[in-house]
DNA sequence: CACACTCTTTGCAGCGCTGCAAGCCGCCGC
DNA sequence: GCGGCGGCTTGCAGCGCTGCAAAGAGTGTG
């Protein structure tokens, strides 16, 4: 059977289409008695609006996308845990896609996006993208950006500071009196900028502290997965001089190097502390526990959604702001041993 | 500026709208003349579909939904990182929703998405759905249930033997000489029957065993984290009686557990052993690695995918079957000791 | 009692696309 | 040379809803 139509219910109430259309959506003053009767008719007829119907009428979908390059990273998921409900409170269904770090389907998305009707606006977690392809997409696009890259004139930006986030998580290192600390996760190619400016603040953290930095010791990671910080790991200590330290890009790294320490026989945090970054619950669970760089997931997705909504809502462009959100050090087992306690 | 349409294209090319409807779906058979000048147009206006028109017009939304209750568990985001690509080869966008397990919520969608014009089949892994809710939903609305549960006559059901799993897991662990075996994650109630019959499964495994067992040591979990698992541990642990082993009835549970039991500077598996299920990529990089049962995810997610676009494709509704994925059984450390190597 | 004004309700047109069925055209066979 | 046939192309109508502007109903005022 045919689903119940706006037309339908004008019907059964003995009303116009119009007028049922303004009961549903409380638009203009509508007598209560007329109400009342179109109310009982959506009952009757178990009337439900078509949702793909209105979205073409009105020129809005009421979903918003969000693009991640990984749906398993374990950050991506917490921050969609947040940002989910959140959208949802305000009316709009959030669409997922997951761009396996793939240039080429990152950059037709940041492109094509503006023509797709598919959804109002756009969250999106670059990984593959550089700088100049962000140039290429329709500045009318309601779009906000996460993650480290910096903002241009036409889109918002929502992040914490990597730089310093990262010279204070090396500081934490070096506070401890390491001196041989390695760093993994280093991209030094045009998409990598994000791990970049990591690298940079652990430069800073040393120039700080007055010490030089190895190089040997910046090593880099394609995907920031567990498997990539344990491979890191291997090389690092199949070395004659290995660190005593290591600063992993991303928690899964610092895990994945965890792993295969351990796995060596070898002493955490006594022969090798580790401190890793994004503070996912698994790190709170690992044991040792890993110290970490905890950003604040929950000012970043419900910034970055309340802005995207407020662009979707602006007729007019708005000016491209770059958000901050704020981020501790969060020092555990990993770093402090048993002293960290419970 | 306006989007280009259909019909400015058609201008432009000096065709009819139906015609450039036909080159850009590939419908009928079209001159490459035709084509081309078509083509060209297209390029020139940047035109592209308006995903919405074309959905309202052929009724039919391009999307899927796939509800689950938790983003942030491995699981389901290990799950969504198949189904997204593999839904996407086959032309349809993946929605996704999160229930956070709220009954309302999941009874919402289930009786509701009948109607919901926004997507044409649903993927469901409900939690805190009591097998009667499922009779209230639509038998014509395509839904494939992911999980546990067993499917009833209108939908397909996609999952492994959880019974028999579980079993298997509970034998391992008596097979290592382990006799005060620990449970955790029982539901005891209404929407528990994916715990159940992991219970069930311990049960039968001491029963072929001849063992008996110990009620007291069968312990309920209301949402299967990491907290939970830690929580059950402790108080495990604080009796006088504590147990020589532990099934998790996930990973993220056992995970929490073994943060828990070493915190205590208890040794496993010489002290404890542990064996989770789900096979969640964490657990191959704790410390000890978690022995586990692992669940063909790609078949279970590529399967559930398949098997809704066929309900969807099809005009009469299909009937239910029951896929059952394989699975099977990965010991590692945290039951084997160093014994199990790399 | 006519008129201005406000509050409700209405009809129309159209969002951009596709299903359908008819129309057109050139070519083949007898 | 004519009817028939198959391959391409077209026009129409309509998916179900909302924006817009105007009509209708009701109220108060001079």
């Amino acid at each position: 059977m045919r689903d119940a139509t706006l037309r339908d219910v004008a019907e059964l109430a003995g009303v116009s289409a119009r007028t049922v259309s303004n009961v549903v959506n409380g638009y203009a003053a509508v007598t209560d008695h007329t109400r009342e009767k179109v109310e009982k008719a959506i009952k009757e007829l178990g009337y439900r609006p078509n949702v793909l119907a209105r979205n073409l009428a009105n020129g809005r979908s009421g979903q918003i996308a969000v693009v991640v390059p990984f749906l398993d990273v374990p950050y991506f998921s917490e921050l969609l845990q947040v940002i989910i409900p959140h959208a949802r409170e305000r009316g709009y269904h959030v669409l997922i896609d997951q761009t396996d770090g793939d240039p080429t389907h990152e950059r037709e998305l940041i492109r094509r996006g503006a023509r797709a009707v598919l959804f109002d606006g756009m969250i999106y977690s670059p990984l593959g993208l550089a700088q100049d392809d962000l140039a290429e997409s329709d500045p009318t696009f309601p779009l906000v950006l996460l993650g480290e890259r910096s903002s241009n004139a036409f889109f918002d930006h929502v992040g914490i500071d990597d730089v310093v986030a990262s010279r204070e998580a090396t500081a934490h290192l070096i506070g401890l009196g390491r001196r041989r600390i390695a760093a993994i996760g280093d991209q030094p190619y045009p998409t990598g900028e994000a791990a970049q400016l990591r690298t940079l603040g652990y430069r800073q953290a040393h120039a700080d502290a007055g010490l030089p930095v190895d190089e040997s010791l910046i090593i880099q990671a394609q995907r920031f997965t567990r498997a990539d910080g344990a491979a890191a790991m291997r090389a690092l200590l199949d070395r004659d001089d290995p660190p005593d330290a290591v600063f992993g890009y991303n928690d899964p790294v610092a895990l994945g190097a965890l792993h295969e320490v351990l796995e060596r026989g070898l002493r955490v945090p006594e022969d090798i502390a580790l401190i890793g970054y994004d503070d996912i619950e698994e790190g709170r669970y690992s044991n040792p526990a890993i110290s970490t760089i905890s950003p604040d997931k929950d000012a970043i997705a419900t910034t970055a959604v309340d802005r995207l909504l407020k662009r979707i809502g602006s007729t007019e462009p708005l000016p491209g702001i770059e958000v901050r959100a704020s981020h501790r050090l969060i020092a555990r087992q990993s770093t402090l041993g048993r002293a960290a306690g419970r």
